[in-house]
RNA sequence: GGCCCCGUCGUCCAGCGGCCUAGGACGCCGGCCUUUCAAGCCGGUAACGCGGGUUCGAAUCCCGUCGGGGCUACCA
């Protein structure tokens, strides 16, 4: 038997981390037991959906470079892989179970339910659907139907009963049927819920092993239930592990980046997203953090998957993601690096400042964490007049050694010979011996006066890409200034 | 409330009866390196929720308890 794994995301926001992690974990799987991985898009809430968010769903999984053997975008047997392209089929099988009784009509309205419920409650009794339609007669039944009353269908749920499935992480569960109501399989208009078209699709579709959400779990013996009365095999589930906030609450809306989008726009590699993702619930291997996607596909495997939930942890995230950057190939940076900087000037760099890019990049490279942080380490090199932060000059503009300093710098700078690092180092270093400072004391005022802050790469390497005329021109500035 | 799931450092994971005086990673703290900031290196901090069993021996098995979470819709 060949895997088939899917994941069904509803196109009715963005595509959130929990779903991508669901999503990376099918590919997993799918990748290491040579399976296909289908992607199907659940949109029977058409009033929700929107087309925006679909293709959000791809460009997240592109991104991520989890690529679908079969569904929405590239095909495959079983048509378009939309829910929302299979209404009719959803409702010949509501027909079917109707027919052999698995199945039935309710003319329960929501508000008389909606009453029933609180009442229920009131007394202690459990809140579920009371069954009551279920006594009706198949004529008495057929004939309110074509009258026009308003119904739901509901499934029959066999009652004394029970459901055990094993689960792939969770081992046996078991659901005792006195607990599951007769859930709604067709609402009043006739649209199916999410139960019956998710299931149905896992049928059709030769679906043999289900991952989700642990959410889902207590929704599974419903999806049997119906699979059994659909005469379809029973796929093998795996419930993983939710996924949770920094507060330990429920990874939401409230936590700010919960789109996978939030992390492709802020600065994040799409790798460092695929290692992380991968440890939430999951380990390569006791001593290792940081490993390929290769060695994960060889790895995994989802009977090892944790039962626990885990908390979505931005600080591991983004550590990882420097480690990523690191690694990156300096080209590769420098090119991910341009449009950054020009975006944050506003304009195109011309190739003079391309090139003192590129000279800077590898310093750079190795001191961010997000390629967000690229534009903020660079763009004082293309400043016209340079913009100092302001406790970085009182911290050191202000010390009295700063002056002459700074009229030392200028003469010696002047007169250096070839403008390269190790020439500019050679001369500065003459010049604290000269005037007896430290380092810190003689060199931080210049690395102001030239970047306008206390941080930045390297001295001596700045002032080379820098070039001798701004580098001159700034120092006189800053001296000025004092 | 009912049903179901889960419970190892602050966080993620390793551990599947003796290798555990519990290991790795992030974070945090300290040191080294150093022109700043990073990076790197070295060291440290910190956990088996609690109570009973079972066993020669329990983080590992069982029961209870407490805690967290999910579901309980004509949402998914």
């Amino acid at each position: 038997m060949t895997v088939r794994v899917r994941i069904a995301p509803s196109p009715t926001g963005l595509l959130h981390v929990g779903n991508a992690r669901a999503a990376l974990f099918n590919w997993l799987f799918a990748r290491h037991t040579g399976g296909t991985f289908i992607l199907r898009i659940d949109d029977t809430d058409l009033a929700r959906s929107e087309n925006e968010y679909e293709e959000d769903v791809l460009t997240g999984l592109g991104w991520l470079g989890l690529d679908w053997d079969e569904g929405v975008g590239v095909g495959g047997p079983y048509g378009t892989y939309r829910q929302s392209d299979r209404l009719d089929r959803y409702a010949e099988v509501a027909g079917l179970l109707l027919a052999a009784g698995d199945a039935y009509y309710c003319f329960c309205t929501p508000s008389e339910l909606d009453e029933r419920r609180k009442e229920a409650q009131a007394q202690g009794r459990p809140p579920g659907y009371d069954g009551r339609c279920r006594l009706l007669g198949d004529a008495e039944a057929g004939r309110r139907q074509e009258q026009g009353e308003a119904a739901v269908i509901r499934l029959a749920v066999p009652r004394p009963g029970v459901t055990t499935f094993d689960d792939i992480v969770r081992d046996e569960v078991r659901f005792d049927h006195d607990a599951i109501d007769d859930f709604v399989l067709v609402r009043s208009d006739g649209s199916p819920t999410y139960h019956l078209a998710s299931t149905v699709d896992d049928v059709d579709y030769q679906i043999t092993h289900v991952a989700r959400g642990e959410d889902l779990l207590s929704s599974t013996p419903k999806h049997i239930l119906i699979t059994g009365a659909m005469g379809g095999s029973v796929p093998t589930y795996a419930h993983l592990p939710l996924l949770f906030g920094p507060d330990g609450k429920k990874l939401s809306k409230r936590h700010g980046d919960v789109s996978l989008k939030a992390y492709r726009d802020g600065g994040f590699l799409p790798e460092a997203m695929f290692n992380y993702m991968c440890l939430l619930g999951w380990s390569y291997e006791a001593e290792t953090t940081v490993f390929t996607r290769e060695q994960a596909i060889e790895r995994f495997d989802l009977s090892a998957v944790s039962k626990n939930a885990a908390i979505f942890d931005p600080e591991k995230l983004e550590w990882m993601n420097g480690v990523y950057i690191r690694a990156l190939d300096p080209a590769d940076f420098i090119d991910r690096a341009f449009p950054l900087v020009e975006d944050e000037l506003g304009r195109e760099l011309s190739g003079a400042e391309r090139e003192q890019v590129v000279a800077l990049g590898p310093l750079v490279q190795e001191r961010v964490k997000l390629l967000t942080e690229v534009p903020e380490m660079m763009t004082f090199l293309f400043e016209g007049a340079l913009s100092y932060d302001e406790t970085s000059w009182r911290k050191v503009m202000e010390t009295e050694t700063t002056p002459s300093a700074l009229d030392a710098a200028i003469d010696r700078l002047t007169a250096v010979g070839e403008w390269v690092a190790a020439d500019i180092e050679a001369e500065l270093r003459a010049m604290l011996d000269e005037l007896e400072l430290n380092a810190r004391k003689g060199l931080q005022p210049i690395r102001v006066a030239t970047t306008g802050s206390t941080v930045s790469p390297p001295l001596f390497e700045t002032l080379e890409v820098l070039g001798r005329e701004v580098t001159l021109h700034r120092l006189r500035a800053a001296r000025a200034k004092l």
